[in-house]
DNA sequence: CGAAAAATCTGTAACGATACAGTTGATCAT
DNA sequence: ATGATCAACTGTATCGTTACAGATTTTTCG
């Protein structure tokens, strides 16, 4: 027994180098943190015995892996994410890479909340990584990449080609997206039906007898823009009505901006009876231009919205929502990428959600 | 010279060895990230000269460290988090410990990423850490403390006696608190003066000739619920003018118990002619219940509400809003932790958001 | 019974960074 | 000269974990 004293103890039982405070016995909490040496010397065997026992390595008698499962969760074992990380490469991190302009309205709030509760029952941590739309949006997924920050990511805002897409998949690195892409690769998503949506909305329309239709819609770089303007062309020719052009603004816009827009519209000479709004905020800046020139929604004009929270069904009931539950993507989300990081094939990590309208 | 081969190359310029399991070769690790070493063979240096002369200690010749920071900038050198972080135990994490069902109008949007925009300048990370209400609010906390998870945290809804602050003043942890406490004992925090609030928005009721006054208030069990009780109760008795109780529900109930709520009230006997919302949320639920009895906003009822965005100035301009800046919240709380962190004393950290009327 | 094969367990060497204790020369006072 | 001092640089150990290549038994079986 050459052991040169490996048994030398507990790692620093009792840290001494708490930050001053003077005075008595504070109970200076110190590290006293668990590693694999405290349960290995705990339980009298080797460190790697005791890594492999709680891993479940099958060269590991069932007895020794019991006895170190149960001093492991006694002392409060968790393993340190530093010298995993170290080690293996392995973050236990999940980027969500954010646009800091993203909507106002609450889109940020509920897909970070359903992010989390996903999240919450594995041992990954959620970051935030944000870019000013100012700055070049394939910055944060290189710095990821690059640094290997995170073991999978999450982003929004998708084009029908996008290079973080493209570079993630020439890289093969897990990630899903908020939104589709068009470049004939697949890898996991999730978004929303807004191609259904456009449809249903127009549908409403027509059944309330309007027949000159408009489009508040997304920016025409985002994927989404190309579907929900597919709805709603398509539904206009199925229901054989009239659309008013409306190209100047689309929802990224300033609401102030909208407003104006609207406003010059409908004191025009073309002047829609129903319109289709792609965001709630957007929603709240055609209110006030149609108000402005003393119109009544639900008796000159309708208006369908898109809202992610219901709010606007109190304030102006006569909108007709459609609601866009984010939480619920926050989680396909976080479960898509976990799944990629498993191993699943993108093919199958792939979810549209359906329509949900809260009204009619 | 027994130099035993330190200078055995780069680390491992196409790492081959992917820790991957026999499947897919998911998350190729290929990344020929420079290290300390491919800097030192790089410079013919030692790694200890490179890393001490990174961070520009005395005992490095001037040239050596322009040589070396040079070469840095160069293969694009960062230092490995988790090397850092294992040695030092400094993370470079700021934790957010979030409560899952914080307001759901957009509170925790704006605070994200007005944090985002401070730690953006820094190495910082913003780790979300939430807790769902049903549990312990401390459990969060405590897993940072006992993890070691974060080097400072950011946390809300703070109570008078706040456990969370006393564990981790005793800690000698770094943190600040959106909203005060009531300990006697000093810590960063960033707050907004809901006092302030509260007694201009009765003062605004007032001054609109309104003599019965009711308050949508915080739960009583959050500091600042007494801050704008405070405000509220001081403000009536200053102007002399009534007050109708309304107690059996807070901000933090849903919509519809608030609105169910005001409206029994103002089917009963006492029905006051002002109203004053601590929540953007509840002043939906409000006006839902004043507009049900058949009342107008502006005419038979004045309402003074506090608001994170301008949406209800756009929706019900005849509501006298107020706004609370929660993204420049996110700033200030961000400053101040890294300033904690710094060393600064807590004395110094603590600020409070003015008023900041949109409207009158 | 002896050897091969399991079944268990273990030490060593990394991962990347830094604290610390040296090691070089060169310079300087005596 | 001689040792002391200083400037500039470097090796070693270590943080906690895991891959890997042995060790040590014990079991199996010809």
């Amino acid at each position: 027994m050459d052991e040169t004293t490996k048994t030398d103890g507990l790692p620093q039982t009792a840290a001494q180098a708490g930050p001053q405070t003077g005075g008595a016995q504070l109970h200076l909490p110190g590290n006293d943190r668990p590693t694999l040496k405290t349960i290995a010397f705990m339980t009298g065997l080797g460190i790697t015995t005791v890594s492999r026992a709680l891993k479940d390595a099958p060269d590991i008698g069932a007895e020794t892996k019991e006895r170190v499962r149960l001093v492991a969760r006694q002392v409060g074992y968790q393993p340190n994410r530093a010298g995993v990380r170290l080690r293996t490469g392995k973050t236990n991190v999940i980027s969500l890479v954010l646009s800091l302009e993203e909507e106002i309205m609450g889109l940020t709030s509920p897909i970070v909340v359903g992010i989390s509760e996903v999240l919450a029952a594995t041992p990954y941590h959620l970051v935030v990584t944000p870019y000013s739309p100012s700055r070049d949006a394939l910055a944060p997924v290189r710095y990821v990449l690059d640094t290997g920050a995170a073991d999978g990511v999450i982003i929004s805002r998708t084009e029908p080609k996008d290079a973080r897409v493209a570079l993630m998949l020439e890289r093969n690195f897990p990630f899903a997206t908020h939104g589709r892409t068009d470049m004939g690769l697949a890898h996991p998503y999730h978004d929303y039906d807004n191609e259904g949506f456009a449809y249903a909305a127009v549908r409403a329309l027509v059944e309330r007898g309007r027949r000159r239709l408009t489009l508040l819609q997304p920016p025409p770089h985002l994927t989404f823009h190309r579907h929900m303007r597919n709805g709603f062309d398509r539904a206009v020719r199925d229901f054989g009505v009239e659309t008013i052009p409306f190209d100047t603004v689309d929802i990224d816009h300033s609401l102030i901006d909208i407003r104006t827009a609207f406003e010059r519209l409908l004191r025009g000479g073309a002047v829609p009876d129903g319109i289709v709004s792609g965001s709630g905020a957007g929603t709240i800046a055609l209110i006030a231009a149609i108000e402005a020139t003393g119109r009544k929604i639900g008796a000159d004009i309708d208006v369908v919205s898109k809202v992610p929270s219901d709010f606007l069904g109190w304030l102006r009931p006569e909108v007709i929502t459609m609601k866009e539950d984010i939480r619920h993507a926050g989680h396909e989300l976080a479960k898509a990428v976990l799944a990629r990081i498993a191993g699943r094939p993108p093919e199958e990590l792939q979810s549209l959600s359906g329509l949900d309208r809260s009204k009619i």
